[in-house]
RNA sequence: GGUGCGGUAGCUCAGUCGGUAGAGCAAAGGACUGAAAAUCCUUGUGUCGGCGGUUCGAUCCCGCCCCACACCA
């Protein structure tokens, strides 16, 4: 690991950024920093933000909560619209603020899209009006991908040529902002990191496959234990928010339905975990940024942020 | 013990009127700028249960055997 690049920056305010997939143990590491620096932790993960959900998105616990200030934990609500976006702009609100009584800052999530919007900010578009998108995702659900792709075909050229016209979210977003704006999502990319004024450290925890997936498995049959069963149960009335296209909640929704015994999506809810943990990574293994660590000798993390006070 | 139906990719199965086989799921890899725990893309050689027989050639036809399931005794 090479710390002087990190010590010749002259910024002198720092976020901490803990990155990994799903079980590999950031919270506890992230709190260890935490108390290293007398400081605070801003959450980038896209479900423990939701004061809902709770068992099935592994929510740091309440002693854990207590020791350490945490922010965008459980935070929001299911109703509310919360993206990429929304987190970019809370999370540098939250930044300025803690800056003023803080130097450094502990950021740990496994939403990489999150965390790479925090750090090098999204392209800015006009919000899109309400029916607009209402209108594309029911003329979808009538006609199917093959309208999408018309659609875009004719409205948005360019995207048609370079996007992903297999997958209906992009050319939903690539059809809403036509509509909305006149012009081509295209148009909007500035293809430019936005610098952000202070510094950044990014860690990433790692663990042997055969570990991660026996921290999965025996952290999905905990979550049962847990109650996660009467979690998802009392839901039930917001099974189709954004917030609830979550693992651990999908699988129980068809349980409860009748469609699958519960041993079956137990083991659905591990598998699907699997798959999850495994786009994290793929993610992040693109990220030649991040410093990698094994989760388990998190001292070598602990040394290298003493370093730097 | 008899009869029937099966035994094909890690799993569930399709198929070959005889010219060595293919889907879904899994797995592996990847993409991803307002749904990101989401969404999407790429990758399919496996003694076609075993041993013989017929045939130029058998996973496919025939015989025997083994295994599973169902029914009858």
């Amino acid at each position: 690991m090479n710390i002087e690049r990190f010590l010749k920056n002259p910024k002198d305010k720092t976020v901490v950024i803990i990155c990994g997939p799903t079980a590999v143990g950031k919270t506890a590491v992230a709190i260890s920093i935490a108390k290293q620096f007398q400081t605070e932790i801003i959450s980038a993960d896209s479900r423990q933000c939701f004061k809902e959900l709770k068992i099935g998105v592994a929510r740091p616990s309440d002693e854990e909560l207590k020791e350490i200030p945490h922010h965008f934990i459980a935070s929001h609500s299911i109703k509310e619209n919360i993206n990429a976006a929304f987190f970019e702009n809370f999370a540098l609100q939250k930044t300025a603020k803690l800056f003023k009584t803080h130097d450094t800052i502990i950021m740990v999530g496994g939403t990489g899209l999150y965390i790479k919007a925090f750090c090098e900010g999204l392209d800015e578009i006009p919000p899109i009006d309400e029916t607009i998108r209402k209108n594309i995702v029911s003329n979808y659900e009538l006609y199917g991908l093959s309208w999408l792709q018309e659609q875009v075909k004719i409205k948005d050229p360019e995207f048609y040529k370079i996007g992903e016209i297999q997958n209906p979210q992009r050319l939903m977003r690539a059809l809403e902002v036509v509509a909305s704006t006149g012009q081509s999502i295209l148009s909007f990319r500035k293809n430019k990191k936005t610098d952000r004024p202070f510094k950044i450290i990014k860690f990433g925890l790692e663990l042997p496959k055969e570990e991660l997936h026996r921290n999965i498995n025996s952290r999905v049959d905990k979550m049962l234990q847990e109650g996660l069963l009467e979690e998802v149960g009392s839901l039930n009335g917001y099974r189709d928010v954004n917030a609830l296209q979550t693992v651990g909640y999908s699988e129980i929704f068809q349980h409860l339905d009748g469609k699958m015994s519960l041993a079956n999506a137990i083991e659905e809810i591990k598998m699907n975990t699997r798959q999850y943990a495994k786009r994290q990574m793929t993610w992040f293994k693109k990220d030649k940024e991040i410093n990698w660590v094994n989760a388990k000798q998190t001292g070598d993390i602990l040394s290298m942020a003493q370093k730097l006070v």
